[in-house]
RNA sequence: GCGGGUAUGGCGGAAUUGGUAGACGCGCUAGACUUAGGAUCUAGUGGAGCAAUCCAUGGGGGUUCAAGUCCCUUUACCCGCACCA
C-alpha cells in the first residue's frame, strides 16, 4: 500500500511550480493541439463521466509531449446559460458569483485528478474580456449580411418563458425543463447558417471525424435534391409552388395541401368561400403544441378551400386544394403536391376526404396500401414504360424545365440559427435600435456591452429578457445620429461562447484582438478534438459554421477548425442505467479519488471498457485497478541495480511498448492498460527485475497514472522526471519470438499444438505437424486432400 | 417511418481484421500465511463428460480448408431525427 494522497499532492504541486504543462507559442518542436470540450461548471461539481474523456486526452497529451511535441492542451469554462441563471434567481445572488464559486469547485477537482491542462490559458465564456470578442464576431456576421432580425415562428417554452431553437426542442418538449413548447411569433436575430449548408457538408472531406459523427452531421443538414413545380390556381394569376423529390409521380397528383400558415391564403381570401373555416383551423393549429401536432395528429385533419382549384400542369385537370397541419411551413415551400397512391400521408388524407387515388407506379395493391417502392410507370403520359424512378425523375424534370413549369432545387432540413434568447445570463447582442436609423451596430470601441450588476433579473411576464426591465441599461444614444435609442435586450444563445473558444486558447490574453494572427498561423487546426456524441450535431455544426465564416472573411487561416473528432461513451451507474439524480445511482469522483487515489480512478476509467461505448461503473473493477497499482508499488522490492533490460523480459517489453503506443493512438485505452497488467504479471514471476525494466514500465504507464509513476521513478533513481522524458521506442527485431506455438487443425478443428522455430519453412511446418501422435491418429488411413499453411500461425490438414 | 449503433462466460470486456473464441480485470471455488481477513500469495474457473471428445459469440440460412469476423435473412435493445414532401 502506498499513500496516494501524499504522493499525488506532491507531484501536482511540482507540475504547478515548474509550469510543466504550459505551452509556448512558437519554438522548434512540432505543434500539437488537443482539445476536450470545456465543461459547463454546474453547481453539483464534476460528474464521474468527466474524468473518462479528460484522462483519455490527457494521456494523449502527455504521450505527445514525451514524443517531442509542443502540446497545447487547454481548459476553460462554458458558463453562460440557464442553470446558472435559475440557480442565481433562486438563491438571490448574481449569476457571475454563482459561476465563480462553481468554477473554483470544478477547477480544484480537476487539479486533484492531475490533468496536464495549461491553466495559464484558462478563461470563461462569461469573462467580459472573452465575450467582448464574441460580440465583435457577431458584428462581423452582421456586417456581412449573415445576421438579420426577422419575424419568426419560434418554439416557445411556456415554463422557461424563452424562445428555443429547433435544436433545443426534444420530442416536442423543452430540452432544459421538459415543459410544453408552443409556437409563437417573435422578432429574432438569426444567423444565415442555411447558406452554409453545402460548405458544411463539403468541409467534412477535410476532416478525420469518426464516421458516426460525420453521418450525424450530414443527416442533420438533410440535403435533399428535387424540384420546385408551379401549379396555377384556376381563374387567378396566383400560382402555388411546391417542392418535391418525386416529380416522376406528378401524373398521380390529385390534390394539393398547404400549410395552415401559408401566405397565399391571405392573398386569395376573397376567392375562398369558406375563409372563416380556414381561420378557425389556423387558430386551432397555432394552439397545438409541436408535440400535439406530431403525436396526436396521426389521423389527418384539414379544411378544403371551397371555390378554388389548382391545375395539374401535366394532366391539365382541376384538383382541389386543402390546408392541413401535416404540411409544415418551415420545410420546402410550405405546400405539397399530393400523390395519394404513393405516399403514406397523402394516402391517409385522401382516404379520409374521399379524394381520387391514381396509381402511377405499378406494384402493390393501392386499394389497401400506398405503394412506395420502385416499378413501372403507368398512367403517366410521356413517362409510361419507364421502370425506374431515377430515369423517370430525370425525364420529367427536363421536360418541365423546358416549359418553365419546374426547376431543379435543393432543400435542406437545416434552418437558419435563431440567435436571440430572452434571458439575462448571456452575451448581450451588441445592437442598438434607433427610430430614425433603424438597427445600428455598437461601435467596436464601445465593446464589450456589459451585463449590468443588478439585484433582480427575473424574466418578464411578456417573455422579454430581464434586460427589458432596465431602462437605465438599455437607454443609450444612437451611435449614428446621437438621438436617444434603445439597446437590444435579447442575449445570445448558450452555443455562442463555445463556437470559437478553441481560437481564443491560442492567444487568451490578447487585449487588442480576438486572436493574434501569429497564434492562429502557429496553432492552425485543432489536431484532436474530443467530446460527447450529444454534441455531434448542434455544437459541432455551429462551431464549424462560425469558423468557416471567419475563414471566408479572412480572419482565420483554415477552412475547418478540427482535424480529428472523437467521441467518448458514457459512464453508466453501477446498475447499468444512465446516471441521474432521481435514480440515486451517481458516483462522486471526489470520494473515489480521496479513497483510492486519482491514479486509480484514471486507470480504471481507461480500463473499464471500450472508450467509445457506454460502460457501467463497477467499484470492484476500480479496486482491481488499485490492486494493480499496489502490485506495481511492491515490485520495487525486486529491483536490482542494472539499467539494461532483463533477457527474459526483453521480448515482452518491446511488444508492450508497441502495443501501448498503438493503442493510445487508436483510443484503445482498455487494452493498453490490460497489456501493462499482463507485463506486470510477468515481472512478478521473475525473482528480480532491473531498473531498466521498471523504467520502461512506468514510462508507459505514466500518461495514464502520472503520480505513482513519477514517485517510483524518483525513489528508485531511474532517470529524469518522466513527463519530461522520451517516450520509449521498440525494436522491430526484438519483438520476434524465436519459436511459436503452431496450431494443427484437421478439417478445421484444433487437434494438436507444437512449438516450432519461427523461421520454419512451409515444408518444415508440415513435417512437424505430421509427427504429432494425435494428428497421426486422425489421418491414418485417410486421404489428405490438401494442407493449408498459414505462416507463423497454423496448419490445417484437409482429409476425406 | 428514416438514419446510426449494439448483441461474445455469472459481470465489464479481448480477439493482430477470415486463422487456437473468452486476453486483462471483476466475481466465484479451493488452498497457503494469519489471532483475524473485506490484506497478500498459489491453483482453478464458458457448458456437458471419468476421458477421448462434443457443444458454444442473439436466432435461422449460406460462402470457405477455416466465420464472432464476409453474404442473405430475422429478433431484441439503445441513440439521434421525424407528417422533411
Amino acid at each position: 500500500m502506498y499513500n496516494h494522497n501524499e504522493i499525488e499532492k506532491k507531484w501536482q504541486n511540482y507540475w504547478d511550480e515548474n509550469k510543466s504543462f504550459e505551452a509556448i507559442n512558437g519554438g522548434s518542436k512540432p505543434k500539437y493541439y488537443i482539445l476536450i470540450e470545456f465543461p459547463y461548471p454546474s453547481g453539483t461539481g464534476l460528474h464521474i463521466g468527466h474524468p473518462r474523456s479528460y484522462t483519455a486526452l490527457d494521456t494523449l497529451a502527455r504521450k505527445r509531449r514525451m514524443q517531442g511535441y509542443n502540446v497545447l492542451f487547454p481548459m476553460g469554462w462554458d458558463a453562460f446559460g440557464l442553470p446558472a441563471e435559475n440557480y442565481a434567481i433562486k438563491n438571490k445572488i448574481h449569476p457571475k458569483d454563482a459561476v465563480k464559486e462553481n468554477i473554483a469547485v470544478f477547477k480544484n477537482q480537476l487539479k486533484n485528478l492531475g490533468f496536464s491542462f495549461d491553466w495559464s490559458r484558462e478563461f470563461s465564456t462569461t469573462d467580459p474580456d472573452y465575450y467582448k470578442w464574441t460580440q465583435w464576431q457577431f458584428l462581423k456576421f452582421y456586417e456581412h449580411g449573415l445576421a438579420y432580425k426577422d419575424k419568426k415562428t419560434i418554439n416557445w417554452c411556456l415554463s422557461c418563458k424563452v424562445g428555443l431553437s429547433n435544436e433545443e426542442v426534444e420530442q416536442g418538449k423543452c430540452e432544459r425543463c421538459g415543459g410544453e413548447v408552443v409556437k409563437k411569433e417573435k422578432e429574432q436575430w438569426m444567423l444565415r447558417m442555411r447558406r452554409y449548408a453545402d460548405k458544411l457538408i463539403e468541409g467534412l472531406e477535410d476532416t478525420n471525424f469518426i464516421d458516426r459523427v460525420k453521418t450525424a452531421q450530414i443527416n442533420w443538414i438533410g440535403k435533399s435534391e428535387g424540384a420546385e413545380v408551379n401549379f396555377e390556381v384556376d381563374g387567378t394569376d396566383e400560382r402555388l409552388v411546391v417542392f418535391t423529390t418525386r416529380i416522376d409521380t406528378i401524373y398521380g397528383v390529385t390534390f394539393m395541401v398547404l400549410a395552415p400558415e401559408h401566405p397565399i391564403l391571405e392573398t386569395l381570401k376573397d376567392k375562398i368561400n369558406n375563409y372563416n373555416e380556414v381561420v378557425d383551423y389556423q387558430i386551432e393549429t397555432a394552439k397545438k403544441s409541436e408535440f400535439e401536432r406530431v403525436e396526436l395528429a396521426k389521423s389527418k385533419t384539414g379544411v378544403r378551400l371551397e371555390g378554388i382549384y389548382a391545375i395539374n400542369p401535366v394532366t391539365n385537370t382541376r384538383i382541389p386544394i386543402y390546408i392541413s397541419d401535416y404540411v409544415m411551413m418551415g420545410y420546402g415551400t410550405g405546400a405539397i403536391m399530393a400523390v395519394p397512391a404513393h405516399d403514406r400521408r397523402d394516402y391517409d388524407f385522401a382516404k379520409k376526404y374521399n379524394i381520387p387515388i391514381i396509381e402511377v407506379i405499378k406494384g402493390g395493391d393501392i386499394e389497401s396500401e400506398p405503394y412506395i417502392g420502385d416499378g413501372m410507370m403507368i398512367n403517366s403520359g410521356i413517362l409510361n414504360g419507364i421502370d425506374n424512378k431515377k430515369s423517370a425523375i430525370e425525364k420529367m424534370i427536363s421536360y418541365l424545365e423546358e416549359s418553365g413549369i419546374a426547376k431543379r432545387t435543393v432543400n435542406y432540413r437545416l434552418q437558419d440559427w435563431v440567435f436571440s434568447r430572452q434571458r439575462f445570463w448571456g452575451e448581450p447582442i451588441p445592437m442598438i435600435h434607433c427610430d430614425s436609423c433603424g438597427w445600428v451596430p455598437v461601435p467596436d470601441s464601445d465593446l464589450p456591452v456589459l451585463l449590468p450588476d443588478v439585484a433582480s433579473y427575473e424574466p418578464t411576464d411578456n417573455g422579454e429578457s430581464p434586460l427589458a426591465n432596465m431602462p437605465e441599461w438599455y437607454t443609450t444614444a444612437c451611435p449614428k445620429c446621437g438621438k436617444q435609442a434603445r439597446r437590444e435586450t435579447d442575449t445570445m444563445p448558450n452555443w455562442a461562447g463555445s463556437s470559437w473558444y478553441w481560437l481564443r486558447y491560442m492567444d487568451p490574453n490578447n487585449k487588442d484582438y480576438f486572436v493574434g494572427r501569429d497564434a492562429l498561423e502557429y496553432w492552425g487546426k485543432v489536431d484532436w478534438y474530443n467530446g460527447g456524441m450529444e454534441h455531434a450535431t448542434r455544437h459541432l455544426l455551429y462551431a464549424r459554421f462560425w469558423h468557416r465564416f471567419m475563414y471566408d472573411i479572412g480572419l482565420v487561416p483554415t477552412k475547418e477548425p478540427f482535424s480529428i473528432r472523437t467521441a467518448h461513451g458514457m459512464v453508466l451507474g453501477e446498475d447499468g442505467e444512465k446516471i441521474s439524480k432521481s435514480k440515486g445511482n451517481g458516483i462522486d469522483p471526489n470520494i473515489i479519488s480521496d479513497e483510492y487515489g486519482a491514479d486509480t480512478l484514471r486507470t480504471y476509467e481507461m480500463f473499464m471498457g471500450d472508450y467509445e461505448a457506454d460502460t457501467a461503473w463497477s467499484t470492484n473493477g476500480l479496486k482491481g485497478c488499485r490492486r494493480f497499482l499496489d502490485r506495481l508499488w511492491r515490485i520495487q522490492d525486486k529491483v536490482i541495480n542494472e539499467m539494461s533490460l532483463s533477457k527474459e523480459l526483453e521480448v515482452s517489453i518491446h511488444k508492450t511498448i508497441k502495443k501501448v503506443s498503438d493503442d493510445i493512438e487508436n483510443m484503445k485505452y482498455n487494452t493498453a492498460v490490460s497489456s501493462l497488467m499482463t507485463l506486470l504479471n510477468e515481472y512478478d514471476k521473475q525473482d528480480n527485475i532491473t531498473k531498466g525494466d521498471l523504467r520502461v514500465f512506468i514510462t508507459l504507464l505514466n500518461p495514464i497514472a502520472p503520480h505513482i509513476t513519477e514517485e517510483i521513478n524518483e525513489l528508485q533513481g531511474l532517470g529524469p522526471i518522466l513527463c519530461e522524458s522520451k517516450w520509449p521506442t521498440y525494436d522491430e527485431s526484438k519483438i520476434i519470438d524465436e519459436t511459436f506455438e503452431m496450431v494443427v487443425q484437421v478439417n478445421g478443428k484444433v487437434r494438436g499444438k507444437v512449438e516450432v522455430p519461427s523461421d520454419a519453412t512451409d515444408e518444415e511446418m508440415k513435417s512437424y505437424a505430421l509427427e504429432i501422435d494425435n494428428i497421426k491418429r486422425y489421418i491414418e488411413g485417410r486421404d489428405i486432400v490438401k494442407i493449408i499453411v498459414v505462416p507463423k500461425k497454423l496448419i490445417n490438414i484437409v482429409i476425406k
